[in-house]
DNA sequence: GCGGAAGCGGAACTCCGATTCCTGTTGGCC
DNA sequence: GGCCAACAGGAATCGGAGTTCCGCTTCCGC
């Protein structure tokens, strides 16, 4: 309701677009380090119309945030209808690696760096973590995962690998093993999971 | 050879050394965050004397990071003296996040964030490594790891440990834990290492 | 097709922290 | 005790990035 929605002007609505996806890719490359007359040059417009947009860096980087942070409930989801209760449990855990995968400013804000105003999409979060829970919840039962593990184990373990994308950029080699030794850490001791993926 | 060496004068030598304290305490604290400005304050020093003794910030947190790696490398011939190759390995470990525990800049500097001069301690850097890979040869070849364990992975797990560190600050729970999972996700599938301490 | 509100552009400005510079002070050797 | 190079102090300067301002332009309902 705080919002008046007027509804915006053919080209306001283009050039907001336009914001959104410059940003998106500066965003994702540099991180925090991208500079609002970057993102202004790369969508071809003014810092004048960037500014009217959002009214400061840290809005555009929020929305962006919250933008990519959209999908994530859904992927939860889709990952609960996995009847294996481990599969479940390393299928959400791989996805929400993948989507962090190639987006620094992403990255950050799921490693917990922020003051990111998360209050604009704390239900979404809350929502993500609940279907998490509900996840780990099956798979300690079905005795595929080690017994203690929470939903805190699954936040520490994500955030380290995506700390290994974060600093080591590049050939995503580095973080795929990283989470293949922290998945070894995680099931249950003694336990193999699947029979190998042949790959990575 | 590049440095003169020449006998700093007395008050010289007492003010750097003030320098090195107050900018160890800060960059602990906040990281590159600190200010060249608090640190000559916390020093009781101006900011011409700070910047007669490091040219510039960077030189001042390299010169302060280098101090803080000086102690790995004995850190880890300390750890290769344990017979039990299990042990060597996951004292090496501990003892490098401990190290690690409680300084920010630090953090950042063995996550690899830098761009800092590492220059001048590659060859502590080097040393380490050496020794670090001796000991997870050993405990390869003792079967108290998994056989596939590289010098990377340790680089990877304990860059994902202090990530936690970094991002979670506070008691030190948090990177415990994620310690054990680490250290799970390591040991060889079906060991468990050495009877589990009962605390953490 | 017109009027004017909504939108745009981008130069100018603000802020803040690193760095410099110049004046005053002091340790150490004769 | 006196000299003076080394050193200390800290105000002024510099520079870079975010943000503001305001005259100009464009959409859109009448």
């Amino acid at each position: 309701m705080t919002e008046t929605e007027r509804p915006l002007r053919a080209d306001a609505r283009r050039n907001r677009e336009r914001i959104m996806v410059a940003a998106g890719e500066l965003f994702a490359r540099r991180g925090r380090e991208a500079q609002m007359e970057e993102i202004a040059a790369r969508a071809g417009l003014g810092m004048g119309t960037l500014y009217r947009h959002f009214p400061n860096k840290q809005a555009l980087l929020t929305a962006m945030v919250g933008e990519r942070f959209h999908g994530m409930a859904e992927l939860a989801r889709a990952a609960e209808q996995i009847t294996d209760a481990g599969d479940a449990f390393e299928t959400i855990l791989r996805n929400y690696l993948e989507a962090a995968d190639g987006d620094a400013s992403f990255q950050l804000a799921l490693m917990g760096s922020d003051d990111l105003e998360w209050e604009r999409i704390r239900q979404q979060k809350a929502e993500f973590a609940a279907a998490v829970t509900r996840i780990i919840d099956r798979a300690v039962a079905s005795g595929r995962v080690r017994a203690d593990l929470t939903l805190a184990d699954f936040t520490l373990v994500a955030s380290g690998v995506i700390s290994t994308m974060y600093f080591k950029p590049g050939g995503n080699a580095d973080w795929r093993r990283h989470l293949q030794l922290a998945l070894d850490g995680i099931r249950k001791p003694g336990t193999k999971g699947r029979p190998q993926r042949s790959g990575n």
